[in-house]
RNA sequence: GCGAAAGUGGCGGAACUGGCAGACGCGCCGGACUUAGGAUCCGGUGGGGCAACCCAUGAGGGUUCGAAUCCCUCCUUUCGCACCA
């Protein structure tokens, strides 16, 4: 007797789940053989419901890593937690809960509801960033980089967010706002720790060539935020009245080297020091005290953002091009950043757009000394700025060279000559890593009045986060307050000292989990290098496309100081990198606030999880967004439903049935018809799941697989036993990847040995990949009249006379001749009239 | 503004290196079985004539025997960066 689909999924599933548990199936060993992959999905946060986006990312990450086991692989699979940081702190102060317990709470619900969704993960290795056996690691590379001078404290200006009452890195304010709570960042000057992710610049930038198994994009957005520019940094040298030199000079930093001669005027940033020295009386001075009022103003009301319009000053100084000895004056302008260069640019009006716009306001000299021809006949005014390279004019000795080549050659001249100096800039800064927060990793380092700051040492780690700790959500560093935690002793000298009261920002944590999961359980190292190495670095990394410049920046400069540590001998984490896009409901992104949330456990309980996973799988390529379709889920569910429903109500009979032998069937075209389909699926299914990663496709293969099996069954006649039970084996095999639960139950059924999980993918039989006739579509100057079912071996003038004798064809051959045919072997003719 | 990606039925999406556009699913229409059906099964489903044909992959042009696919121009959408010198 058997039962519906519907009222059996949720034992079905539940029971392949215990199973594959307790036979503990995903299990990695230590180290793989000479075929491993490494398959992981980025750690989730632990706010304690998984929503779909998690279903998806799962989904897919699972989908391989079934796939590539049975391909053979050694499969690492791993999940955890990446469990410190600010929700579990507001909840502590919201609700009174502690934020370990409400970490832990939230974290055992999480798992949970990923058990039930049935992930082939080794929970063995399970980490869980807020525990004291990981974290312990974090200060342990931490010191390991103060030790090689890449972490140093700073007092600097940096970006503060109110609402969370912590520090903010670069890559965290997303135009001028945080990236949590998306209130307006302001600024602070703090003593910060920061890492010195700057001196890897060149590398990040320049290793993103080989990383060919990353989508572009996310290497675009990385090359944009690392910023590298070439170019050289001149010194004006500041006139007097008389034209002497003052003995001041601004340096300014231009890409354009080439363009000096064309330069007008110099602007410097609002805050820059030379400001400081202009004439201090003069009618000039007045218009400059408004200015900067005007500028203050302006980044008070809305700090870190463009300013609208334009807006500048001349400061009366005077400065002179060291190329051609021409007085320029010095202007300040709201368009010129202290953070960016030098504070300090040349303009060159005739060729950057800035500039042009700048110089047209306040009608200040256009001088073009860039053409875009070698020789160009009259040179016309200049209308807009000519920004591209091009010939040099007016410019001296240098007139009639490229820009390109007048770059070398000027900027050789200008070091010789001492004024100035070829650099390289980025775009991108040093990591500022302290956060005035609680749940967080203690930053390992002790204040000593007598020595200084000096680090804790290995043998006293972990330093542990105080439990009892009042959270208030004002004020400094939380940490501050607990005595006991502040009041130590100097690990130097002894005399009594006081800790570092600031934890670490959260990304860190998430820099380098993808080691330990290697080797977890190691308690004397933060992972052994052999073993490390023998599954690094990931094959296939999954996950959101926010992290394209913030933790997939972060992480591959930690493996590069792993490296340098002579931890691994690689410089780069990801060989593989997949984003998957969004899962929206009615055109957006599910969040609480919209109300549009799909709740996980809600589409387990009516539909199962193997129809929640398919779906996700199904609706979507996975690097697109994916609209939530309750229909579509519907859809999937009556797949399955379908598959049920033609293989278990006889599936004792077939499980007794003995498999075709390889031939048996080519001589009853309806059953070499099935045979046929069920090979070129596994065919189409290898080449999917292997080399294109296309994850809706292959489903869509199942579909068809079943709609042939249901279409050859409906003229059932005796006989017909081995060829369902090779269809529904395969369709078992087949589904493991997409539906597992389902894939175990109708093996299982069918008399399959063992499980699915612990089996092979099955190969297709070339033999019944190759149809024997096929269809040509005959086109009549490329448009299609006919198609004819001829033998795959059939040559070009078989299927000529065949076409020509056809209906549809002749008549469109009438009155014509033929004045060239083209023809693809086993696909088409084309006959040329 | 700069840069990138993408535009295919009513909808989600297929179409490997240029070779049958619309696989598969949803929705819709018709039918069967039914007391009933939002279950299941069968048939249909890009548009127009409804027959043989014509028109269709954002728009326009080009290359080609042949273009959703390659090239050019434009439009739209999404994303990223946003005075980066």
């Amino acid at each position: 007797m058997t039962t519906d689909y519907r009222d059996s999924f949720d034992e079905l599933e539940r029971k392949w789940q215990d199973r594959w548990e307790r036979e503990r199936t995903f299990v990695a060993p230590r180290s793989p053989g000479s075929r491993r992959f490494y398959c992981l999905e980025m750690l989730p946060y632990p706010s304690g419901r998984l929503h779909m986006g998690h279903v998806r990312n799962y989904s897919i990450g699972d989908a391989v890593a079934r796939f590539r086991r049975m391909r053979g692989d050694t499969v690492l699979h791993p999940m955890g937690w990446d469990s410190f940081g600010l929700p579990a702190e507001n909840a502590a102060i919201k609700h009174g809960i502690h934020p370990e317990s409400w970490t832990e709470d939230n974290i055992a619900q999480m798992r949970v509801q990923l058990r039930r969704l049935g992930l082939s993960y080794d929970w063995d290795r399970e980490i869980a960033a807020h525990r004291p056996e990981y974290y312990r690691w974090n200060q342990w590379f931490f010191l390991r980089m103060l030790e090689k001078d890449l972490a140093y404290r700073s007092r600097r200006r940096v970006n503060w967010c109110e609402s969370c009452r912590t520090v903010l890195a670069n890559e965290q304010v997303e135009a001028g706002r945080c990236w949590r709570c998306e209130s307006v960042v302001g600024t602070r000057e703090l003593e910060q720790w920061f890492l010195r992710i700057t001196r890897y610049a060149e590398e990040l930038n320049a290793d993103l060539e080989t990383l060919t198994g990353w989508p572009e994009k996310v290497r675009l957005m990385q090359r944009n935020w690392i910023g590298k520019s070439e170019g050289a940094r001149v010194r004006f040298p500041i006139v007097d009245g008389a034209g002497g030199d003052s003995g001041e000079s601004i340096e300014i930093f231009t890409t354009r080297l080439d363009t000096i001669h064309g330069a007008t005027f110099c602007v410097v940033a609002p805050d820059h020091p030379a400001v400081r020295h202009a004439p201090a009386a003069g009618p000039a001075r007045s218009g400059l005290e408004a200015f900067l009022r005007r500028a203050a103003a302006r980044e008070a009301a809305r700090p870190g953002t463009a300013p609208e319009d334009k807006d500048g000053v001349d400061t009366g100084l005077r400065a002179r091009n060291p190329y051609n000895g021409e007085i320029l004056p010095v202007w300040t302008a709201n368009f010129v950043l202290m953070e960016y260069g030098t504070g300090a640019i040349m303009a060159v009006p005739a060729h950057d757009d800035r500039d042009f716009e700048f110089a047209t306001k306040y009608r200040l000299p256009i001088c073009q000394v860039i053409v875009p021809t070698r020789d160009p006949g009259a040179v016309e005014p200049a209308v807009a700025a000519f920004v591209e390279d091009g010939w040099l004019i007016a410019s001296g000795r240098y007139a009639g060279l490229s820009s390109a080549e007048a770059r070398t050659v000027m900027l050789r001249d200008g070091e010789a000559a001492g004024f100035a100096r070829g650099i390289v800039h980025y775009r991108l800064l040093d990591w500022g890593i302290s956060r005035q927060r609680y749940w967080g990793t203690p930053i390992p380092v002790i204040f000593c009045d007598a020595c200084g700051v000096v680090a804790v040492p290995d043998r006293d780690l972990p330093v542990l986060l105080p439990r009892e700790v009042p959270l208030t959500g004002s004020g400094g560093s939380p940490l501050e307050q607990s005595e006991a935690f502040v009041r130590c002793v100097c690990p130097r000298c002894g005399a009594p000292a006081r800790r570092e009261t600031d934890t670490m920002d959260t990304f860190f944590d998430s820099s380098w989990y993808f080691y330990r999961y290697a080797d977890a359980a190691n308690r004397q190292a933060p992972f052994d290098s052999t073993v490390a190495e023998s599954w690094m670095p990931i094959d296939l990394y999954i996950g959101g496309i926010t992290h394209a410049t913030m933790h997939l920046i972060y992480c591959r400069f930690f493996t590069k100081v792993l490296r340098d540590l002579g931890l691994v001998k690689f410089g780069e984490p990801v060989r593989n990198l997949l984003c998957q896009g969004m899962v929206l409901k009615g055109g957006t992104a599910m969040s609480k606030s919209k109300g549009n949330i799909v709740d996980p456990d809600d589409m387990v309980r009516r539909y199962g999880a193997d129809t929640t996973r398919l779906f996700t799988l199904f609706a979507a390529p996975p690097e697109k967004d994916l609209e939530w379709n309750e229909a579509g889920v519907e859809g999937c569910f009556r797949f399955l439903d379908r598959v049920w429903r033609l293989f278990t109500p006889r599936a004792a009979t077939l499980a007794a049935e003995p498999a075709p032998a390889p031939g048996d069937g080519s001589g009853d075209p309806r059953r070499a018809a099935l045979r046929r389909k069920v090979h070129q699926t596994i065919a189409r299914i290898t080449v999917d799941l292997d080399r294109r990663l296309h994850l809706n496709t292959p489903v869509a293969a199942l579909m068809e697989l079943t709609n042939a099996v249901q279409d050859f069954d409906r003229e059932g006649r005796p006989g017909d036993g081995p060829f369902l039970k090779e269809a529904g084996q395969v369709m078992a095999l087949l589904l493991q990847p997409f539906a597992p639960h389902m894939s175990e139950e109708l093996w299982a059924l069918l008399g399959g040995e063992g499980t699915v999980s612990g089996r092979r993918w099955p190969e297709a039989d070339p033999v019944w990949l190759h149809e024997e006739d096929v269809e040509i579509v005959v086109q009549v100057n490329g448009r299609v009249r006919s198609r004819l079912r001829v033998p795959a071996a059939a040559t070009e003038s078989e299927v000529l006379a065949l076409a020509r004798a056809d209906a549809h064809v002749a008549g469109h051959l009438e009155g014509k001749s033929i004045r060239r045919t083209v023809f693809v072997p086993g696909r088409l003719l084309n006959l040329v009239v």
